[in-house]
DNA sequence: TGTACATCAGTGAACGCGCGTTCACTGATGTAC
DNA sequence: TGTACATCAGTGAACGCGCGTTCACTGATGTAC
């Protein structure tokens, strides 16, 4: 059948949403396309329509995790009172709600590992990712130099994704919520003079 | 055939080593239980005579991972001038070495996704490689109390291997080499006093 | 000392399953005339 | 305005492959007698 003319688009773009949270939930490799396609009332074969093949879906799955996380960020950056936006920054970031929502964060904490092994085509867009990241929290960063801030959030954000790494892994409830206060308290007091 | 006493101790040692270097390398899903005991010169259907299945293999290769990642970090102590065992650790970690060799490297950089998601077993055997890991360097950790060196040690070994994770992933090899020498001076100055 | 039997690490064919991808087909709508 | 044809998102059977696990079997060595 013939479908509205915005209608292609539509579906395109509920398979890259629904693919990104899939696979930051439980690694692309645990993600049949077949799957993905029914959950949204769909047959495996129209999914070629769309994409050349998992490799590309991937690719635009790890895109939309980024902007989904910078969008995020940017909210609790706007809620935060003038000055603390940093702290804000690292508070939502190593929060309780971030930690147990995997499949809704951060894509250098849940798809860097597979992006490093195996996904060669997917990683100019992590590195696109991350720049667009660093970027966008530029202003917040302590520094001299602008490269000193870009450092800064290179760091800030690899360390973070690292400790929530470290958390999610444990099964030690008291552990994981050692780790993550431990973090939020020494990336602030490291990162945020005021506060 | 039947084999001597303290044969099959040694191969199953070897199946574990092996397992502990690719696992690390491609992530267990891509390690199929027959190429690993082909390499070793055996058959897959001798596998189960030493492990129930790839999940208990998984457990022990984790745990060997920890113990050679310890091994590494407590040599490069060893050789450290007095006062800067601290600072040996971070750029040990953090150095090009271990980012170029994610097989011999730390498990909480290339097992702890995967053990999050789907290791339920494994978990608690994560548990314990970071209880060890605290442990074994928490008198080189700067704090009051001991909870406080704990908690320092947790943070700075989940940041150090999201650091590496993020250096990983990238393509652009300027943008690894800025991550990890950022990295690296960041933790430097933040837990070496005298440095 | 010699012989019959038990043991068990290792072998390799086979099973069962999951999954990425292909492909001939469908049928509602748009377009040409 | 009406009719014939083209388009193409979506369908679902089928293909091919990889892999974890099972199982009947092998055969060298240890043990019982």
């Amino acid at each position: 059948m013939r479908y509205p003319a915005e209608h292609k688009e539509q579906v395109r773009r509920q398979i890259v949403r629904a693919a990104a949270r899939r696979f930051r939930g439980r690694g692309s490799e645990r993600v049949p396309i077949a799957q993905l396609m029914r959950d949204l009332r769909l047959t495996h074969g129209g999914f070629y329509r769309h994409f050349t093949g998992k490799e590309q879906l991937f690719d635009e799955a790890l895109a939309e995790s980024f902007a989904q996380v910078r969008a995020r960020l940017l909210e609790a950056v706007e809620r935060a009172a003038p000055g603390h936006e940093l702290e804000a920054i690292i508070r939502t970031y190593l929060s309780e709600q971030h930690c147990a929502n995997i499949a809704e964060g951060c894509p250098v904490a849940a798809l860097a590992t597979e992006t490093a092994r195996h996904r060669k085509r997917a990683r100019t867009t992590f590195d696109e990712g991350i720049r667009e990241q660093v970027a966008a929290f530029l202003a917040f960063m302590p520094g001299a130099t602008t490269a000193d801030r870009e450092r800064m959030a290179l760091v800030l954000f690899g360390g973070m994704a690292g400790v929530l790494n470290l958390a999610r892994a444990t099964s030690d409830e008291k552990l994981r919520r050692t780790v993550l206060e431990g973090g939020r308290a020494f990336y602030v007091r490291a990162l945020c003079p005021a506060s």
